[in-house]
DNA sequence: TCCCAGGTCCTGA
DNA sequence: TCAGGACATGGG
């Protein structure tokens, strides 16, 4: 990989296992934007980046070259993904699933963010879950910038959120969320410290302190682990995951839990990349749901 | 109108 | 331990 700057752009060249489609749309992340040119545009930590996909070049722009850092820990550019595939690519379903949604990497996303949006994923859709963290992110987060037309605001933060009236964090449409929220909110900014370090914790143990957070259960939990705390041994199982394992990997009634053992045991320290690329490949190809005639 | 969504919580056996 | 229902909201 090359890296070069250009006024307010960044560009990699020769970038491998990277697909922006593939990336943004696995239901990792729900602050990115697809633009009219193809392009996405996405607001990370206060920052409003757009990026841009010209095979294995990748242009990210409205970001200096101070921010390179941010990139690489971001779009987890210093992991060698070739290797991951190699080692989850253990029959022929995974190896579909690879091939189809090869350039998926796991972005390194803030763990306040995390917690809370998939908090809101809770039995929802993703269009509302995005819509969801966009009316709490303009009514609470700071502003950013307007881009291409468009004004951008930062996640909101523990603090405005914890101060928030239960009304106003309805009013974004969170529904019976709106109180965990809330209390989540109270509750980290007493615990900021402890919730970053999580990712130096055990998997057991941050397990067990994410749900003991009222709205946050199994699923959402190790999604959190996941998405932004490095734990990359665990495999969150959700409908599509449950679809796509009882449809081709276990027995059609297997509960969740022993459908996750099931898959830890299967890919061991990969097994957050391999629910991601199972995911994707199920959800976009609808493997498992009943097609109505 | 009914069903369901990247679930969680509560209740009653 | 576990099945079953409630929970806001909105799209199909």
């Amino acid at each position: 990989m090359e890296v070069a700057e250009k006024g307010n752009k960044i560009i990699l060249n020769k970038v491998q296992d990277f697909n922006l489609t593939h990336m943004f749309e696995c239901g990792q992340c729900f602050r990115w934007n697809k633009e009219e040119d193809g392009s996405y545009t996405g607001v990370v930590e206060n920052k409003v980046i757009n990026v841009e996909q010209f095979g294995d070049t990748i242009v990210f722009n409205n970001i200096g070259s101070q921010d390179y850092s941010l990139l690489k820990s971001y779009f987890d550019l210093d992991n060698d993904y070739g290797k991951i595939k190699k080692a989850v690519n253990t029959d022929s379903i995974m190896n579909e699933a690879i091939e189809f949604g090869y350039g998926i990497r796991i972005l390194n996303q803030d763990e306040w963010e995390t917690m809370i949006s998939f908090m809101i994923s809770a039995n929802n859709r993703i269009p509302m879950i995005k819509r969801v963290i966009e009316n709490l992110s303009v009514k609470f987060g700071e502003f950013i910038c307007n881009y291409r037309g468009k004004d951008y605001y930062t996640f909101p933060s523990p603090k405005r959120l914890a101060e928030a009236s239960l009304d106003e964090i309805l009013e974004c449409k969170a529904g019976f969320r709106a109180p965990r929220i809330k209390k989540a909110a109270s509750r980290f900014l007493e615990e900021r410290d402890l919730v970053y370090s999580i990712k130096d914790m055990t998997y057991d143990e941050g397990l067990t302190y994410l749900k003991s957070y009222e709205g946050i259960g199994d699923k959402v939990a190790n999604c959190i682990l996941l998405f932004s705390m490095k734990h990359f041994d665990t495999f969150p199982v959700d409908v599509w995951v449950r679809r796509v394992m009882q449809e081709l990997y276990v027995d059609k009634n297997t509960k969740d839990k022993d459908i996750r053992k099931f898959a830890e045991n299967k890919f061991g320290k990969y097994s957050g990349y391999a629910q991601q690329y199972l995911f994707y490949y199920a959800r976009e190809n609808g493997i498992g749901v009943k097609r109505k005639k």
